[in-house]
DNA sequence: ATTAGTTTATAACAAAAATTAAAAACAAGC
DNA sequence: GCTTGTTTTTAATTTTTGTTATAAACTAAT
């Protein structure tokens, strides 16, 4: 009789309990240190989180039972007995981060040490906002999780980027996928019955580029996504700022120019139609018509066929035509990044998305607007780089969004 | 023995101990639930707090009996026994919020419930980078501290808002009093022997436009700073937004127009340059010296002794010169609004400082800009405001800085 | 090599907090 | 007005955590 009380109070304790409630809290938090700093002693993450040692202790060897954690052995003296360090086990667990672009979609497999498992770039996809794209998309997750069985039983969580305005909170994104009553995220969930976290994808990229192997440690930092269109991550205190409804970021669409060319937002003058991958096809378009010549386009073919990827390629093969539109647009876009630079003062403004590939063309001539237009002081503190990562980026950050929500979130 | 012995771990566990912290982080947790929610009962505190009852019963106790809290009654019945409700005591503690403008400053006190106990604006004072005007401060200090000697033993903070740029982590301000080696707040501290943080002006206002009396409880919302320059208080998740070294926020000098007018900071094409005080100064002047007349200039006096004051009075009289310029003022500020919205989706986009006592002139302006200018989606989801606060903000500001940093901050 | 000084790990104990139980306070229905 | 169902408060008990003490591991100096 009283065994069986004391048995139903400890499974309730278990289960619901305020200890519960704050053990799960610790090992977050703990877990996060641990990621931060790749191993840590017993000594660290007791002071660090303000518990004792035992307690601390407790928490570690539980991990270590659980084989999420792993005794990375001794670490180098400091004088006296030297301590056990402590690390995240890689095979704890596994991340799937799915990004979805128009016109394919990139998949890759995440360990918990943020180790890439596999990538599947440029798998070929058409979005489009129809049940049909959605039964697609799931056709080609159901496709990667039976060529990746081995990880499937610890696999924790999806992260899903998708273009357009969405609520990570709730779950909802509102440009595609959204004639069903329920979120996304959810739809997915019991497709597959794996946790699911969605993500803007250029809000996904921010996290990419700065979370990854190397950790760096910037808090404040942008990231341009430049495509056909242009998109913005705001990385600020090491999270991803999303404004009050998901509309933040939207750098394309700021009113820069003066011009009559009508954006696809049915605006005048946004940065789009100057600085996009739209405005430099067009551009290609008006200097090939006008005379000049190009590696991207030898006759051959319709000039509407040109894509970005085309002048991308040429421009790495130094055709001059391509390069001298891409200056112009780095010119174009340098106006903007001083804006941006002038309010949000990040440590880093990143150009990254497709039209990174092309590489310094377009961070030189941002640079020089930049620098006439921007006083030296402020523009001086913030680096401009660009993307080393390209299109990885979308997936990492995929990754890791989904990785962040499910270890360490509270 | 045996009794100094406990003796002594008892003071030490008082002073140093892992407890005594978690007891103070706990204690400002929930007085910053208290706050938020003007009374609350201790089961809502161990609720929200994750304590036991027993826990929060002692926390509320100890508060009660150090007279910082107070048992305000019943609170309405949920259905059983009616709880007991506490909130703030007033009389508790007292925050004296400086706010200095470049010809005169603001002094306010605040008690712990948010209530301003006096209020001296516009005392005449030339700020300089000077010894001089720092000592000359000093005493201006120490005269209001004399004339309200009844709240000085229960002064908790100093906050002081200084125009430029400002750390208020390390307590460095970098445009103004930073001819000794320490911390303007630290001088500031060792003279009068009260805690104090600084901040810049603008971001001060913006946490005065949104944290006071009426607790408005948006999170993401932006405070444009329209007086002589322009500056730009940015709020993001409830914390004002500082960027990596103080430079965020630098609206005014954002290139925004391709005229040849040089600002002051050096580069042409500046919003100052056309949306600013010192704009509408200029323009003023040209509109006079092409014939036209106002209310503003009589002709007695010298056309370059008119100051913004003089403008506002004119506008708010209906002087149809100064309401014009102030529109066109309006017109401009309107595109960088549109920036400021597509990039930070915020709820609330409040007009504030000097210019925005001229009232809806300049909104009405900015907002029809606004529509032109930027996708309605993005554009209604934000509300653009005048400031009801006017140059209060800037101390209330003060003062709800300082109450937050030394009362709820960990 | 031994010893003193340091730091980490574990064990024993004390303190603190959570849980459970019981009592008190209240509303509403009969 | 009494009973029943709720909710808060206080008290008693158990669990958890922190503290202190001790042991173990290591460095460096004698």
């Amino acid at each position: 009789m009283k065994t069986s009380n004391t048995k139903k109070s400890k499974i309730n304790s278990n289960e619901v309990g305020g200890v519960a409630i704050k053990n799960k809290q610790l090992r977050k938090s703990a877990l996060r240190l641990i990621d931060q700093s790749n191993a840590i002693t017993i000594t660290e993450i007791a002071k660090e989180l303000n518990i004792s040692v035992p307690k601390a202790t407790e928490l570690v060897s539980s991990m270590v039972e659980e084989n999420i954690l792993k005794d990375e052995g001794k670490q180098d003296s400091t004088g006296g007995r030297r301590a056990n360090a402590f690390g995240l086990m890689a095979n704890a667990g596994y991340f799937l981060g799915i990004d979805i672009k128009l016109h394919h979609v990139n998949f890759g497999l995440m360990d918990l040490k943020k180790g890439m498992v596999t990538l599947e770039e440029k798998v070929p996809y058409r979005l489009m906002n129809t049940e049909d794209a959605l039964l697609e998309l799931f056709q080609m997750i159901q496709h990667f999780l039976e060529q990746h069985q081995q990880y499937k039983k610890n696999l924790i969580a999806i992260g899903l980027n998708i273009p357009g305005r969405i609520n990570p909170r709730t779950g909802h994104n509102y440009n595609h996928f959204n004639f069903r009553e329920e979120p996304l995220s959810e739809i997915i969930y019991e497709k597959f019955g794996i946790p699911t976290t969605i993500e803007n994808d250029s809000k996904a990229m921010v996290f990419g580029e700065f979370f990854h192997a190397d950790a760096s440690n910037e808090k404040n930092a942008i990231l341009i996504n430049l495509d056909y269109g242009i998109g913005m991550g705001i990385l600020i205190d090491g999270k991803i700022y999303h404004g009050k409804s998901g509309f933040s970021g939207e750098l394309g669409h700021i009113p820069l120019f003066d011009n009559e060319i009508i954006c696809h937002c049915g605006k005048k003058g946004c940065l789009e139609t100057e600085a996009s991958g739209i405005a430099l096809l067009r551009k290609f378009k008006e200097r090939i018509q006008a005379g000049s010549t190009s590696l991207a386009f030898d006759g051959t073919r319709a000039i509407e066929t040109i894509t970005l990827q085309n002048i991308i390629e040429a421009a790495k093969n130094e055709d001059t035509l391509c390069i001298e539109i891409l200056e112009e647009l780095g010119e174009k876009l340098g106006k903007a990044i001083a804006i941006v630079i002038n309010i949000f003062n990040p440590e880093t403004v990143i150009l990254g998305g497709t039209l990174s590939e092309t590489g310094e063309y377009l961070r030189f001539s941002a640079k020089s607007t930049l620098n006439r237009l921007s006083h030296s002081i402020v523009n001086n503190d913030t680096t401009l780089k660009v993307s080393q990562l390209g299109e990885k980026a979308g997936v990492l950050g995929a990754c890791l969004n989904a990785r962040a929500k499910y270890l360490f979130d509270q």
